[in-house]
RNA sequence: CGGGGUGUGGCGCAGUUGGUAGCGUGCGUGCUUUGGGAGCAUGAGGCCGUGGGUUCGAGUCCCACCACUCCGACCA
């Protein structure tokens, strides 16, 4: 068996990366396939990576003045249909009711595969004064979008998600909501999930259905594929006046608000699987895994084993760590595989030998580097290991994206690029429509997003020649 | 929605020229083990994806459908 690789039953990810993702996901024990396709089952340890990411948005969102409602799941068809753009972004893929029962519905009902209209139309019931603004609400709930193709995490029919919503009173205000909202999912990403992200904001081609501006946040695989792992929606007041939504300002004059949404989804699992994974499975950050650390007695019917190794266990569990003793009746080769599998950043291993020594041996995940511990140091050696696994987990993926991210001055060396490394490109642009299609004609790519961080790469678009207006980065996407 | 692949115990697979289903692993029980997926014994578990057809007889041949999966187009 190949020392980097224990797990037979797990593809070999430089062969067949999606395959490989897909036995992760299996193997793993996240997902279940359900009985519709396009439906999957998140196993409780997907559920409880969820809950983590969750937890940590929550509480965020909150500090941030955000308050949780819970909105209907069913929209009627005629408030669906109150803004155009947003109609028809969405009719394709929603799912309809069109029966209560037996009795044929006087009029059909979609399942709602985002809520804007839902929070337009209850606002447009209880917005008065600009004293009412501005309404800060998110929802944590499921959204559902009938998908042609499927896949675990990446694309579901039916997903998690979060959507904030928030209404303000002025452009400039709704402006700088979007942008704030887009720094905490940029956070979140790279100091809880260790993802590396690229700001920036969205092409009119690639902009949500009915925003003025999409903003987005996003991060390379390990397959040098993006994946859109947050957006943040500018809508200006144009939902507002789609549905009539009007409150009394200071000058006593009525006015539309400015409206904002933005969003995140279990697909950051998949991101985060896709970005930190290996052959032997799941890679965890630290900060996000449901168990951080699983210790494991070895030779643990031998007398004093597994006394130890429970102590270990309320010893880590008390100074704040996620841990897991497995006491199980498997052989410790077992153990080890399962866990690497599962991706637990740290696993430690005590046995008779360690015992004598008064040390245990901590094991990191991300790189396999083994570690003697003296137990009399635990509570502060494994914290610090922790670090080191979640600090190195984010170097190695941002090595993967700035190694894999170049410059082009032209369609040629775009479609040379992508041929022969793939990952992102960078061009300036001039803002035209057809270049971006042509680009994608081309090179295979569609535009990511327009870097906050801007460079200068030269004067002219390299598709036609013309003055460029943004540097734009581009990538084959999920 | 277009193109490929796969559907047989939980999982991974075999099944020859059509003759009534087998292997590995996992699971249950008992004992021995334990520093990289332990060993022996014993036991349970199958409408062969679904529906038609051909045949004395179909896992096997024919037709249709469905599901999963991969690659495109669309999307978070």
């Amino acid at each position: 068996m190949a020392k980097d690789k224990k797990v037979e039953q797990i593809t070999d990810m430089d062969v067949d990366f999606a395959q490989w993702f897909t036995d992760v996901v299996t193997k793993a024990e996240l997902i279940d396939y359900a009985g519709v396709k396009g439906f999957f089952i998140l196993r409780p340890y997907a559920y409880a990576i969820w809950e983590n990411i969750q937890a940590i948005l929550d509480k965020r969102f909150k500090e941030l003045g955000h308050e949780n409602v819970s909105m209907p799941m069913l929209i009627p068809e005629s408030l669906l249909q109150k803004e155009k753009d947003h109609v028809e972004g969405f009719a394709p893929e929603v799912a309809w009711v069109t029966h209560g029962g037996s009795e044929a519905l006087a009029e059909r009902l979609c399942v709602r595969p985002t809520s804007e209209t839902l929070f337009c139309d209850h606002w447009s019931h209880v917005l008065r004064s600009w004293r009412d603004l501005p309404m800060l609400y998110n929802q944590w709930c499921s959204v559902l979008r009938w998908e042609k193709t499927t896949r675990p995490f990446l694309r579901h029919r039916e997903f998690l998600w979060q959507e904030g919503h928030t209404l303000h009173a002025t452009a400039d205000e709704a402006e700088q909501e979007t942008q704030q909202m887009l720094g905490v999912y940029a956070d979140f990403c790279e100091n809880t999930l260790a993802m590396p992200v690229i700001k920036g904001r969205k092409t009119d081609k690639e902009k949500f259905a009915g925003a003025v501006a999409t903003y987005s946040i996003e991060c390379m695989m390990h397959d040098k594929k993006a994946l859109q792992s947050g957006t943040s929606h500018y809508f200006g007041d144009g939902f507002a006046r789609a549905f009539d939504i009007q409150f009394t300002d200071k000058d006593n004059t009525l006015k539309y608000p400015h409206q904002t949404s933005w969003g995140m989804t279990t697909r950051l699992i998949g991101g985060l699987i896709m970005t930190h994974g290996d052959n032997n499975g799941l890679v965890l950050p630290p900060r996000i895994a449901p168990v951080q650390v699983v210790v494991i007695p070895i030779a643990m019917h031998k007398p004093g084993v597994l006394e130890k190794a429970q102590e270990l266990v309320s010893r880590l569990k008390s100074s704040g760590i996620r841990v897991k003793g497995d006491t199980s009746d498997q052989s410790p080769g077992w153990k080890f595989a399962e866990h690497e599998m599962k991706g637990i950043p740290l696993r430690i291993e005590i046995g008779p030998k360690d015992i004598e020594n008064n040390q245990c041996l901590a094991v990191r995940r991300d790189n396999g580097e083994k570690t003697a511990v003296r137990l009399s140091e635990l509570e502060t050696a494994i914290p610090a290991l922790l670090d080191q696994v979640q600090i190195g987990l984010y170097n190695k993926a941002k090595k993967n994206l700035t190694d894999n991210t170049r410059p082009v001055t032209n369609v040629a060396e775009a479609k040379a690029v992508m041929a022969e490394n793939g990952g992102f490109i960078k061009s300036m642009w001039c803002g035209d429509l057809a270049c971006e299609l042509q680009m994608k004609e081309e090179a295979g790519v569609s535009s990511r997003c327009i870097p906050f961080a801007q460079e200068h790469l030269g004067d002219t678009c390299p598709i036609c020649g013309k003055p460029a207006r943004h540097m734009v980065v581009w990538g084959v996407a999920y």
